[in-house]
DNA sequence: CTGAAAGCGCTTACAG
DNA sequence: CTGAAAGCGCTTACAG
């Protein structure tokens, strides 16, 4: 209506246009049911007519309570946080919660510096996927702050807090495994530089190996960046050694992706001349040259579980902790 | 300290603690010069002791004004978005403002309900990528809130109000110019369905052909949703047609990788029997398989910008309106 | 330089 | 069913 919304109006400005006291408009605004069918009528139409607006800051303010939570990501260039963020993010809205969002691009000092915000801001609860090198002390920093806090991806510590993840070790696992079937005894690793992640899916790696008989081979890992650069230098490297290796996991999508880029450049077609797989299923995997074979932990029910989690820690603080471990899955597509 | 912090301390608190009134701890916590330098540091020394947060949103409510950017994404599943969105992110946290995130996925009903709750949360500014559908009048709406609104990649009608996106026109123009030097006249155009940016994109092919007299053949477009799937379903039909067509342009670096993957299906190397070009340049282009070549507008610096715009007009709301169109520059890389 | 007072826009007992 | 009053945690003139 107004062009220059100069005097905000309040409901003060809806209690005298509608005739009652502002409690009365405030009863009506929260759509209890004391107020009279038609005083309420009168009031919502009042509101609309001065084209009045909820302040829920104020609401919030005077009833000491939030519906904003802070949600802090890592590494959103990698579309496994992409994907894990969509699916918290649908979730905290359809409860009716509002995100406040954060991307630390694993900056400590910038993770330091979004959650003291997030605290300033009074956030309902926190979702967070630790930036590197994160010390594990952080959740209980959080905790002692009084503010819920999920822990999404990267496990921070021992374990006592509320977390959202996956089974590394098992997904890893599988996929050597299937390699291994696949008449694979030299199997490399790539990409991934550290955290805890790398620790579990290298156990896993490790595991797989043992089981199978087949002696751990340090040159067979190749450390790299998470990325898809990481992942094309991993895989060029893995390609130089001698006697030759025609197999791999991968630390995730993104450096199989990568990987296949390495892979394309020499002349070699994943699946046929190498054996890659992913970890992670994002929705890129599919649809890669060639389709990747990975291992599908459904990156946006991660994200969709760590929101229901924090969710139930807000309802109930005492309850005791909580787990979402998503099961990997095999996916067999062409790279192998 | 306090491990559950039952009682907020406030900064009565701390001026009880300090011995002096709370004006002057206001003032301290807010870096005024006003206060002898012996009291502030007596004011402060209270304030860490009593672990005491301030309250930012009770600041602000009674300042009546707001470090709080709303931010709307239609797509984050597409790398583009968001890497529009960490370029946005980061520079308003650098300004000392804090992001509300909403994701619509193209939903125009949640479009509206975020764009409320941004309203009933006091936002002071707000970044919109909208939702495929948007009416043209919805930045008028905003406005009227008296909400500053800086409209991203998808322009919204006329283009009265402020912007930050790319030259899509000219972007497409160069990688159809590109595929003409290299000796194609059958050219398809891969991916999108609808939208001001398919618009614009498709402008630009139609241009390039008719400058160089070839005549736009409506069966070497094929429209399909702006994703991998999108892009490999597209490509495959236009694969199937006779003659054989040998090149194409993207909607978008996303439906460019899908259209790699539909090449590789049957064999076809991209860059030695087909010629591809995307647009974009997301990271993952530079690493695809083969890597793509493309048209880059520096998909963060649009984010980098926008957030520039919005802040500028936060500043000065009634400046004439601001544009970013980012110029967009051919990358060859392996595919065309 | 510092204090007392009013007020931001709401909610919530408490009366009636 | 509805009104008057107090208060959430801050800031900001206004005195002194």
């Amino acid at each position: 209506m107004s062009p220059t919304p100069s005097k905000p109006v309040t409901i003060m400005d809806v209690a005298s246009a509608a005739k009652v006291s502002k409690s009365t408009v405030s009863l009506v605004l929260q759509g209890s049911d004391l107020i009279r069918d038609e005083t309420a009528e009168r009031v919502r139409a009042a509101a609309t007519r001065l084209g009045y607006v909820y302040n829920r800051r104020a609401a919030e303010l005077r009833r000491k309570s939030s519906k904003t939570i802070g949600v802090v990501i890592n590494d959103l260039m990698n579309p496994f946080f992409a994907e894990v963020l969509v699916g918290l993010e649908r979730r905290l809205v359809d409860a009716g919660f509002v995100v406040l969002m954060a991307h630390t691009g694993e900056s400590l000092e910038r993770q330091d510096n979004v959650l003291r915000t997030m605290r300033e801001q009074h956030a309902a609860g926190i979702a967070l996927c630790p930036a590197l090198g994160t010390s594990p002390s952080l959740a209980a920093t959080v905790r002692s702050w009084g503010i819920p806090l999920v822990v999404m991806v990267r496990s921070l510590g021992s374990g006592q807090f509320d977390y959202a993840g996956s089974d590394n070790r098992l997904g890893v696992r599988l996929a050597v495994e299937h390699l291994i079937a696949a008449g694979h005894r030299r199997i490399g690793f790539l990409g991934g530089r550290t955290g805890p992640v790398l620790e579990q899916r290298l156990r896993g790696y490790k595991t797989a190996l043992a089981a199978a008989r087949i002696p751990f081979d340090a040159s067979l890992v190749r450390y790299a960046d998470a990325t898809r650069d990481g992942g094309y230098e991993a895989a060029r490297a893995l390609l130089d050694l001698q006697p030759p290796v025609a197999a791999a996991v991968s630390y995730n999508d993104l450096t199989a992706l990568g990987a296949l880029s390495a892979l394309g450049e020499r002349g070699l077609r994943a699946g046929v001349d190498f054996a890659l797989v992913g970890f992670d299923n994002v929705l890129d995997a599919a649809r890669s040259n060639p389709p990747l074979t990975t291992i599908d932990i459904r990156p946006s029910e991660v994200g969709e579980h760590a929101a229901a989690i924090l969710l139930e820690r807000i309802e109930e603080p005492e309850h005791p902790r909580r787990q979402y471990l998503a099961e990997p899955k095999l996916i067999v597509r062409q790279s192998g």
